[in-house]
RNA sequence: GCCGGAGUGGCGGAAUUGGUAGACGCGCACGACUCAAAAUCGUGUAUCGAAAGAUGUGGGAGUUCGAUUCUCCCCUCCGGCACCA
């Protein structure tokens, strides 16, 4: 009798894999699958067991489709550009590429040692110069385009980590790294024009199939919003102001103007302005503060009133004061708004400052509220009065010549950092022509050797101090000029690396065609929510880019988009270094194996919901693949027994079966049904990301066959090839011991029968009045009629329904019989 | 504040076109095997109760023959956004 050795299984069976090259995808022929996960950023602490959460799901659907009969892809590469090991190469003065190297071939042990199913000869890494070639190629098309562009902007910087941070990398006012406040400090900037996408971003969301709260996520961050833009006249003057609202119904009541403290107005009108000194010095005082300390002051509205100065409404003529406030946001619609009484913010602003206020909307429903923002019924406003909000919205902005208008939250990407480790933005500025884009031919932009790494105060990339690598020819006229130092940020790599896996040696285009043709768009990619308004738009905007330049044949880049729930250290916290509660996953698999590993990931909870780790939990698992061990041994001593071998070589202990006898016997049939059952239950589970509910099913199983006086080899191999994606290596050894020669992981996905499903007796609940009295059994022939006699005849019944007077009875198909009185 | 998600035994969790709540697993208890232990196997395991039975899916109301599932109100936790006009 063999026994479950994981040890000697697990690595014997990843070589032949390996050299057999199963996971290859060699052809573009037939129809394709494309499972994508996000690649790693190969840090220096190894694989994370969340990785391998959310590598093992898309390894199980991959693997299922490729027994399908898909030409499978399950790719993997590094996202290996990053802070962490700019910053480890700073302290320890060792090269990024070394340390990278290191790292990788650390995660590439981890991640064969897991079995995954890859295509390793597919390996990308966004720090090799052949790969980011064409990450600084893209860019240029940007810039061809006008969608790269500098701006001097105000930016978010991190004074602990040095550099300049995107809008999405600022958590609550604070670094997403390292949590310290960020500051604003003016430079120029690299920015890609990513909201001259955001209609196409938001409305394409349609055609594909994210979760819901993916959707919604980034709706919200996009944040798409229909309102006017109205124009407000300055008296004594021919300059106007425009304002932007969604709420043109209150116009007639507003009572002032509110400026974003940045506006461009201020400095045109300036000469009006009785008290500039005050106005100039809240301007300043604005300037200092941080986006915490502007929105943590309890939101208390701040602002000042620009004196002899007013602007009229053009709906009715009136006269209006001009104020600046700090509430209002210079980037966000035209960092000019009317104020009116309905609006929490304005009201509040006029509570403090005592300005007059008037209501021109009743609520329909009648009730008195102090402050009501919600659609009502015009009042107070000449002509209008009676309208709803909604229509009133569209009338009063025609009637004063504003315009309907759509506006986004979403704001350019800040695309410069000023670090070391990252692809050099391929741009040089020449004292003549300006700045000139590094010619096509020249590619890559090799970041060249620095002996120190250490990012400046000044907000300058290290790469600023090699001179010999700044100072070049300036393409166009020869002339003296000076490399961009600024370089790209990590999220630029990641934009298109899914486009690289169908063609990664391809010298002559960042993929061929052909082949983008036949693989693209990723069929399912799964990855973490904290990507859903970085990485996952990025890419979006970058595939939708290359589509408009005829790059890629389709319009959004994934198909369908899961996503994991974080996996969190016993007591539900985070693991982290710190807090010394992050599980090696290397010890696991020593100890447990692979196998369990993978089935316990999938096992602890819901796929989509944060699970606590509990390594005392996975003892499961184990279990339940030494017992599907066991299932074999029991077939081995079944076939010896119907060879008449010799019996003491049989350590299991067994019955004498007549197994003509068995395969007609009930205990069969439903063993049968268990089986087919399971095999439907694992194969729509897999589709749902329901993974956990599928390995329960197969423990049903299992357990059904330990009872079962014997078990079908045919059935044994079934089970085996729907557990095969979850533990990859004990099946395909069982396979194999079995006498199959082909790996089992090319086999054809088993198909149940309808017809075994159906279970020819049933036991159903027997309720009164609601409360489940007695359970009867039926069997599949009997009709209504009979199921609810016998129910009545039950005993147990009996005693609850003998004297009354029954009103009726219900019978739910093969659930329950409901009886009434 | 707004937008999502969740709340079920000692623990992880299962079950929703409304139909036997607690599948499966962990843990625990008892038993078998063993000199013994571990491992393994078997039985049991929501709560109260000797039992009959009653109660029970965050709390409160409602619809229904029947509600974890649907409706209304409220509470707690997690995630995202946060003065977006």
């Amino acid at each position: 009798m063999k026994i479950y050795d994981h040890k000697k299984i697990e690595k014997k069976w990843q070589k032949e894999w390996d050299k057999k090259k199963i996971y290859s995808v060699k052809n573009t022929k037939g129809k394709k699958f494309f499972g994508l996960i996000e690649f790693p950023y190969p840090s220096g602490d190894g694989l994370h067991v969340g990785h391998i959460r959310s590598n093992t799901a898309m390894d199980i659907i991959t693997r299922k489709r490729r027994m399908q009969g898909y030409n499978t892809l399950y790719p993997i590469g590094w996202d290996a550009f990053g802070l962490p090991t700019e910053n480890y190469a700073i302290k320890t003065g060792k090269q990024p590429e070394a340390i990278t190297k290191k790292n990788t071939d650390t995660f590439r042990r981890q991640l064969k040692e897991l079995g995954f199913g890859f295509d390793w000869d597919r390996e990308i890494n966004t720090t090799d110069p052949a790969y980011y070639k064409w990450t600084q190629w893209i860019f240029l098309q940007f810039y061809k385009k006008g969608l790269a562009y500098k701006a001097r902007i105000a930016i978010n910087w991190c004074p602990k980590d040095k550099i300049g941070l995107a809008n999405e990398e600022v958590i609550a006012g604070c670094c997403e790294r390292c949590g310290t406040p960020v500051e604003k400090r003016d430079k120029e900037q690299w920015m890609l024009a990513i909201t001259k996408y955001a209609d196409r971003l938001d409305k394409d969301l349609d055609t594909v199939d994210y979760l819901e709260k993916i959707k919604i996520q980034q709706r919200n961050w996009i944040g798409k919003s229909e309102g006017s833009e109205i124009d407000f006249k300055i008296k004594n003057s021919d300059e106007k102001i425009t304002t932007f609202t969604t709420r043109a119904d209150t116009l007639f009541g507003a009572f002032a103007l509110t400026l974003a403290p940045e506006h461009p107005m201020i400095l045109k009108i300036k000469s009006q302005i009785l008290n500039l000194s005050e106005i100039e010095k809240y301007i300043n005082d604005t300037k200092k503060k941080t986006d915490i300390e502007r929105t943590s002051e309890d939101k208390d509205k701040t602002g000042v009133e620009l004196k002899g100065v007013k602007a009229i409404n053009p709906v009715n003529g009136e006269e209006i004061p001009i104020y600046i406030a700090d509430f209002v946001l210079a980037q966000y619609g035209t960092g000019a708004i009317f104020a009116d009484m309905h609006d929490e913010r304005d009201f509040a602003f006029a509570k403090k400052y005592n300005l007059p206020m008037k209501q021109v909307l009743n609520n329909p429903q009648g009730i008195e509220s102090e402050c009501f923002t919600g659609d009502g019924i015009l009042t107070n406003s000449g002509k209008f009065d009676g309208m709803t909000s909604e229509y009133a919205r569209k009338e009063i902005t025609d009637f004063v010549g504003g315009r309907i208008v759509t506006k986004y939250k979403l704001r350019d990407w800040v695309f410069s950092r000023q670090r070391y480790w990252g692809e050099p933005i391929p741009m040089i500025h020449c004292e003549k022509c300006g700045v000139v884009p590094v010619p096509e031919k020249d590619l890559p932009v090799v970041l060249p050797k620095v002996k120190k790494y250490e990012p400046t105060d000044n907000g300058e990339s290290p790469l600023a101090e090699i001179t010999k690598w700044v100072n070049v020819k300036c393409p166009k006229c020869k002339g003296k000029a000076k490399r961009e130092t600024d370089t790209m940020p990590n999220w630029a790599g990641s934009s298109w690396y899914y486009l690289r896996y169908t063609d990664p040696k391809n010298k002559k285009e960042f993929a061929s065609k052909k082949n983008l043709k036949y693989f693209t768009p990723v069929d399912w990619y799964n990855g973490g929510m904290e990507h859903t308004t970085l990485h996952l738009l990025y890419s979006r905007f970058w595939h939708k880019f290359l589509y408009d330049l005829k790059l890629v044949p389709t319009k959004e880049p994934y198909q369908k988009r899961t996503s994991h729930g974080l996996i969190l250290a016993d007591g539900g916290e985070k693991m982290s270094k710190s807090k010394g509660n992050v599980i090696n996953p290397d010890a696991i698999v020593k100890t447990f194996g692979a196998d369990t590993l993978r089935v316990y990931e999938m096992f602890m909870g819901p796929f989509d919901q944060h699970v606590s780790w509990s390594t005392d939990s996975m003892v499961g698992p184990r279990r339940f693949l030494e017992r599907v061990w066991k299932i074999y041994n029991k077939i081995v001593a079944q076939n010896m027994l119907k060879n008449k071998k010799n019996l003491s070589r049989v350590g299991a202990p067994v019955e004498r079966v007549k197994r003509e006898d068995f395969i007609y016997s009930s205990a069969y049939l439903t063993l049968q049904a268990t089986l087919h059952k399971t095999i439907k239950k694992v194969t729509e589970d897999i589709e749902t990301t329901s993974f956990n509910t599928a390995v329960s099913a197969m423990m049903i199983c299992l357990n059904e066959m330990e009872k079962a006086e014997s078990v079908d080899e045919k059935d044994f191999k079934m089970f085996l090839q729907i557990l095969a994606p979850f533990a990859p290596h004990i099946t395909e050894q069982l396979w194999s011991e079995l006498g199959e020669k082909k790996s089992i992981h090319l086999s054809l996905w088993p198909k149940f029968d309808p017809k075994k499903v159906i279970d020819n007796e049933i036991t159903i609940a027997v309720s009164v009045n609601g409360k489940v009295r007695a359970e009867i059994k039926i069997s599949n022939e009997m009709n209504e009629e009979e199921v609810k006699a016998m129910a009545m005849k039950d005993h147990a019944v009996v005693n609850w329904i003998e004297g009354k007077e029954i009103k009726k009875v219900i019978y739910v198909k093969g659930r329950l019989v409901n009886i009434v009185f």
